[in-house]
DNA sequence: ACCTGAACACCGTTCAAGT
DNA sequence: ACCTGAACACCGTTCAAGT
């Protein structure tokens, strides 16, 4: 059992017990008392720092991730290429610094592009953006063709089927989830990658 | 508002109560208190036909489906699977007798399970609704399967990942893109199909 | 077997009251 | 500002009791 770091204020408490919690298993889900009593803080308390239960998951989630996705070395030749390829889409699902929420993103998104008629500059943005996510997947291709670890075919093609799968995993991001998202989502990635590179 | 048909026993009238709430709009989540009440019945009486609400999800999210989906044409061995998998994923995308357009259809689920703060019932509407297409999908797989055309392995994965590729296809559907859009879509599907099937 | 409705153990949020 | 804990309006499930 986890012991509580000492000399921590409320609003720390309150995010570590909330990440040992979310640390624990599938099944183990964040409730306000539940948190609330691990942090030794009262449900008003947590009510005060964090106003909803949303925006402690908000708080908490990047926390998290940061701890399990740290490396970036698309070129790092120790690691097996398909564990590289996988973190970098990782990393493209929830950006390094990213103070963004995929909720937030989505709604963003989805009322930027989708709600109003797309204008021919808003239409132009989006695709931008689309694009600079192909470039990224491609150079990724780029770097292990180079290493030979990927077989001969259309890397256009492959990065649009890539970004396909990121989108729908995005999508997961922002829709509600069960607690095992995250298994769910390295294993589709690594399905996805599977098929890619050289066996 | 609708009327309650007549001569329906208690079981069906929780099914009936259950398909009607679920047709209405954002926010309209099944709960065991709603649902009774619509369907004149006591909660313990719902309890009794549908021991969780979970039960309850699945037994009316197949009749709601089935009043729009007809027959996949999974089964048509003159034709090849990889084509009819592709043909069963792309009618997911664009359901036949579709009355509404991609655009729509996200905005109502933008609105429903991630613009408002999900509730406990939300939550679990959305997590059977993908469930229901969990299944209809590992049921193509496991018509397939039993053609001997697909490979050793875990077809929930499968159904998994290919949801999630036949959901960022759908944000494709939606957002603004090239005129290119029927052709990569095609692609795709292509692409994530063949990795399953043998070669 | 089918049904009732109270009771139980939760949930997230609000709020008057304290420091 | 920070914190308390009771109260509120929900939730899903259980169960003794009826028909």
């Amino acid at each position: 059992m986890n012991e509580m770091p000492v000399g921590l204020n409320s609003r720390d408490r309150i995010l570590w017990a909330a990440a040992t919690l979310l640390g624990e298993g599938p099944g183990a889900a964040l409730s306000v008392r539940k948190v609330a009593a691990r942090a030794e803080v009262s449900t008003g308390s947590l009510r005060h720092h964090f106003p909803t239960q949303r925006a402690l998951m908000d708080a908490v989630l990047p926390i998290v991730y940061d701890l399990v996705f740290t490396d970036d070395g698309i070129h790092d030749a120790t690691i097996p290429p398909r564990d590289r390829l996988v973190a970098a889409l990782q990393r493209l699902l929830a950006p390094e610094g990213a103070k963004t929420k995929p909720r937030e993103d989505w709604l963003v998104a989805v009322d930027r592009y989708v709600r109003t008629e797309p204008t021919r500059a808003t239409r132009a943005e989006y695709l931008a953006l689309e694009r600079e996510l192909l470039r990224r997947i491609e150079f990724c291709l780029g770097v292990l063709r180079e290493e030979g670890a990927l077989a001969g075919g259309d890397d256009a093609r492959r990065a649009r089927y890539l970004v396909t799968v990121v989108t729908g995993l995005s999508v997961a991001q922002a829709f509600p989830a069960e607690d095992t998202r995250l298994q769910t989502e390295i294993e589709v990635l690594y399905t996805a990658v599977d098929y890619l590179l050289k066996q």
